[in-house]
RNA sequence: GCUGAAGUGGUGGAAUUGGUAGACACGUUGGACUUAAAAUCCAAUGGCCAUUAUGGCCGUGCGGGUUCAAGUCCCGCCUUCAGUACCA
């Protein structure tokens, strides 16, 4: 009777925790509060395949052992449910990507008839200890509303410098009307004009909404942009892989656009500064570092001769300034024009045209062909007034710095490439350095010669003369450059937040608050418009009527209360910038989360996600926190305390062996005696040992049915490959089928068991067998080595049997707070070896164990639970108290002399009898008299031998 | 090129952070049970040599070094993976 029913005991379970809402947590308790989140799912309709649910086994684990230790635990769960995808099956199918992500994550079928499980459904059959009654899907307009919000709190926000903090943008009103622009400093678009208080005031309506346009944390601006044809939008830089679209391949052009940015910049540093507060993996906090991109150094001004312009330029070399020869712009640079003397226009513009043809990618494929153009022009260097020549070069990017470089050749590898190419002057300014060959860049290892008034310091010195210089000559300062650039924020597709802005006489005006949410209009196909607008183009009914403050027909816009509403929509980082907050509080109506919410769960204490996210969403969420918690939205600013990776599951592809231009196909050990071509098959038709299910393979597709096999011993071993998970390859393994073939515990157990959880790894299931028959063993255990009956006594423990248990959760314990979650479940399977060996059938042993496995396999814990007498759900059960007492009873304590007058108490093992150890100690009398004046801090015996450790 | 991580049996991976390397699991081999298979259980399993049990030698990518003691620390290489890339 009492078999392990996995699939029965699983449902049971899962069924009694939705009822009993077993995991949702309160927003008010007296226990500590501990917040785990898991990087919240896009929704596609793949459907969820086992590489999806490893982090958040992880999490759940986690989640789980910390309600064991008493802590109140939220690990609430959602839905990123705008994105590209939906919106592209939309065009594909003309079905409402609402209804499709509805689908995909409820489950049911769809309108092409396609069964979709959902990933709600996928996700419960894995028996998470979720709080859904939390969940947030980032397209609900209960959701986005919010997004919206944060939105016009950025647009209302301007970022004070000296304060390194954002306040609201009425404040700056004031300032300007008090004093002008002047002695303010503020994040800004370069190039903003200064002016007045005076001025200010006298300044229209309009030009003043425009002037503070240049300061806001969100604003308009034309921006070069990255503009993919094929996909008929926008990509941001974390979007672009090698110079195409991440998702499709799709080439991307430079394109100017009006578009809505985000003013990141501004947080370059505390963005960096924080790092420093967080415990984030090095590897991901390594790269927002390089994201950000800061260098220090100077920024100096070259007067143009015989001209009024001048050129800005930055430099992290400013003591290698009486070393420039030439100075480099980029092809883009504004003032290119202005500068060309008439005998070169005609190569230069020239030279502008070819480099504006060549796409990113080319321009990136081809870093080592030297190119450039003479400008005719000469620039003045500011110490020695010597003529520079500016060249125009396309190894300089526009993109950074001031798109324009003082050409140091000796210094500098790619200007010394330049100069050699082009024939320029190098002339050598480090002492004793040999730059025949190469420029030399190790700027710690030289002293400055040549160079006037900085002979003979170092770089240090060097670079702090020349910045004084600079400033006394009113010719440069010192200066801090990021690479970090505004994010773009608009995007030209349907399924995303709507801007909550309407036009009025061409700016751009916020909804107010209160009228929120915008709700995304209906529209009849999800393309572009003919004329090249978004999609939201299309709809009829999307203008703002400000008397009613609602959403009006587009054909009333003549009249004149009613604008044109904003037609892009936001990317897709923008809801899942602060959904971790959402998640608090997530059906306020009033505000993002309740401030008494906000404060009790205070941020994320452990977030799990992939690390793919590191420059962008991670990113992009910190900006935001920070920004909220300036404006005093959050009581914390930086989204998650501690965070961890968890390593990619990737596929491993089933091969098949077709000899060339037949339709025969050899096993893979044959396949070297022909010439083959590789087919991937489904690699649900292969079993663990590679063999193919040759008759599955004939039904699976048509080409397979009168082919013909060349087996080796009567079987067909298919080849691997290993890859990312993907319909593509037929490599997708769905967990459903594992959890009705194995149990959701073998499956949440084994995949804690592949590895360790930040290390990527190829799904086999090769091993899963081991792990399921622990759990069979496991049930076994309580049912006296049987499959019989429950057989648990209230007799007393032995000692081994508290050896075992005490040893089984220290362990444990170390190890769920060091994330080894592969180690713990071989812990558990010596624990369940040795117990069945003492036949130990103790209450006071088992029941303790439960708890120690229930965070890796709840179903089956529940349900011995359960059978050990329980009502309550083993989920709220104390952890179980670990007793040093129990693990050092099996040895004794031996005094040995050492150096003969020092004595030791040593904590030994049993079976070493006092001959052995003083004998041991006798052959290792050399290391003793090494060891001679100083205290060892342990001493470790081994049989036949004795060790030393000092301290 | 730069940055980061990692190289341990046939395989996935352990090793209290300097202390008996290879835990645990898979796989393989042999055995028990069975008409048979599956399931289950027991034993062996890094390599080489030896064998009458005992044993011995070599072994953590390669070459050096520190140490009584190195998979672990230091120096120099090689390889793999990931991120990033003309950043002045």
């Amino acid at each position: 009777m009492s078999k392990y029913h996995f699939n029965e005991i699983e449902a049971k379970w899962q069924k009694y925790w939705a009822k009993n809402g077993t995991f949702h947590a309160q927003n008010d308790s007296d226990k500590p509060k501990y917040y785990v989140l898991d990087m919240f799912p896009y929704p596609s309709g793949a459907g969820l395949h086992v590489g999806h649910p490893l982090g958040y086994i992880a999490s759940d684990v986690y989640a789980r052992f910390k309600r064991h230790q008493g802590y109140n635990v939220l690990h609430p769960m959602g839905y990123d449910s705008f994105g590209l995808p939906a919106e592209q099956y939309a065009i594909q199918t003309g079905q409402h990507p609402a209804d499709t992500t509805r689908v995909n994550i409820e489950g049911g079928i769809d309108k092409q008839g396609n069964t979709i499980a959902g990933y709600r459904n996928q996700l419960d059959k894995i028996g998470f200890s979720f709080d859904w009654s939390r969940e947030v899907r980032t397209s609900n307009p209960d959701y986005y509303k919010w997004t919206q919000w944060i939105f016009i709190q950025l647009f209302e926000s301007w970022y004070c410098k000296d304060h390194q903090k954002a306040f609201p943008i009425s404040e700056l009103v004031k300032v300007f009307s008090e004093q002008g622009n002047e002695k303010l400093n503020a994040e800004c678009d370069a190039g903003t004009a200064s002016f007045t208080a005076e001025e200010w005031n006298s300044y229209s309506k309009k030009r003043q909404e425009q002037v503070l346009l240049k300061y806001r944390l969100t604003y308009l601006a034309e921006t070069e942009v990255n503009w993919c044809p094929a996909l008929g939008t926008v990509l941001a830089n974390d979007e672009i892989v090698n110079g195409v679209s991440e998702r499709g391949g799709h080439p991307v052009i430079r394109k100017k656009m009006m578009q809505w940015s985000m003013r990141i910049t501004a947080y370059a540093q505390r963005l960096l500064d924080g790092l420093d507060k967080i415990d984030w993996p090095q590897p991901l906090k390594d790269s927002q570092t390089n994201w950000i991109g800061r260098s220090e150094g100077a920024s100096v001004t070259f007067k143009i001769q015989g001209s009024d312009h001048s050129i800005e330029v930055f430099t992290t070399r400013p003591d290698t300034i009486f070393g420039a020869s030439f100075m480099t712009l980029a092809p883009e640079h504004e003032l290119v024009g202005e500068i060309t003397t008439m005998e070169q226009r005609y190569e230069v513009a020239q030279y502008v045209e070819a480099t504006a043809k060549r796409s990113e990618r080319e321009r990136m494929a081809d870093v080592k062909t030297i190119s450039g153009v003479f400008t005719g022009s000469y620039a003045e260097h500011p110490f020695t007034e010597k003529p520079i020549p500016i060249w125009i070069g396309d190894y300089v990017l526009a993109g950074y710095g001031t798109g324009a470089v003082m050409a140091v050749p000796c210094g500098d590898q790619r200007d010394y490439d330049f100069a050699k190419h082009f024939g320029i002057d190098i002339p050598n300014i480090f002492e004793g350095i040999d730059i025949s060959e190469e420029a030399f860049a190790d700027k710690e290892n030289t002293i400055i010669t040549n160079s006037d008034f900085i002979n003979g310091l170092n770089y240090k010195d060097a670079t702090r003369k020349v910045i004084e210089a600079l400033e006394e000559k009113n010719q440069g300062k010192g200066k801090i450059n990021y690479r970090l650039r505004d994010a773009v924020f608009s995007r030209q597709r349907y399924w995303g937040e709507p801007f909550p802005v309407y036009y009025k006489d061409g700016l751009p005006q916020m909804i107010d608050l209160e009228h929120l949410p915008l709700h995304l209009p209906e529209v009849e196909k999800y393309l572009p418009t003919e004329s090249g607008e978004p999609p939201l183009g299309r709809a009829t009914v999307w203008a703002w009527d400000t008397n009613k403050n609602e959403v009006v027909g587009n054909d009333k816009i003549d009249n004149e209360s009613i604008f044109p509403l904003e037609l892009n929509t936001m990317p897709g980082w923008a809801g899942s910038s602060c959904y971790m907050f959402r998640y608090m509080d997530p059906k306020n109506p009033d505000a993002l989360a309740s401030e008494d919410a906000m404060k009790y769960w205070g941020n994320v204490d452990l977030y799990i996600g992939g690390s793919e996210h590191a420059t962008s969403h991670l990113l992009y969420s910190r900006f935001w926190v920070k920004f909220l918690y300036d404006r005093g939205v959050l009581p914390v600013d930086e989204p998650a305390q501690k965070l961890i990776n968890q390593g990619m599951i990737l596929g491993t592809s089933a091969l098949v062996y077709r000899v060339s231009g037949t339709n025969t196909y050899v096993s893979a050990g044959l396949k070297g005696e022909h010439e083959v071509e590789e087919i991937r098959v489904d690699v649900n038709l292969a079993n663990a040992s590679s063999e193919l299910d040759l008759e599955g393979l004939r039904n699976w597709q048509p080409q397979y049915q009168d082919a013909e096999f060349v087996l080796e011993d009567g079987k067909y071993i298919v080849g691997h490959e290993v890859e990312k998970m993907s319909k593509r390859w037929f490599n997708v393994v769905n967990p459903d089928d594992i959890c009705s073939q194995y149990g959701a515990d073998t499956l949440r157990m084994y995949e804690m068991f592949l590895g360790p959880l930040d290390q990527a790894k190829p799904w086999s299931t090769a091993g899963i067998t081991g792990v399921h028959s622990f759990l069979k063993k496991l049930w076994k255990l309580y049912h006296g080595g049987t499959e019989g009956a429950f057989a648990v006594s209230d007799a007393d423990p032995t000692k081994d049997n508290l050896k075992t248990l005490h040893k089984t959760i220290k362990k444990v314990a170390e190890d769920i707070e060091n994330f080894s979650f592969n180690t713990s479940v071989s812990t558990f399977m010596i624990a369940v070896n040795e117990l069945t060996a003492q036949k130990c059938n103790s209450r006071e042993i088992l029941e303790p164990l439960l708890i120690l496995i229930s965070p890796y396999a709840p179903h089956i814990a529940e349900e011995l639970w359960s059978k050990l007498g329980h009502n309550e759900s083993i989920a709220t059960a104390a952890f179980p108290q670990f007793e040093a007492s129990h693990l050092v009873e099996s040895s004794k304590e031996y005094p040995i002399s050492f150096n003969g007058k020092m004595r030791f108490k040593l904590e030994l093992p049993l079976d070493m009898s006092k001959e052995d150890i003083e004998a041991a100690v006798m052959a290792h009398e050399r290391t003793q008299q090494q060891l001679a004046g100083r205290t060892p801090k342990k001493v470790i015996v081994v049989p036949g031998k004795i060790i030393n450790i000092v301290g």
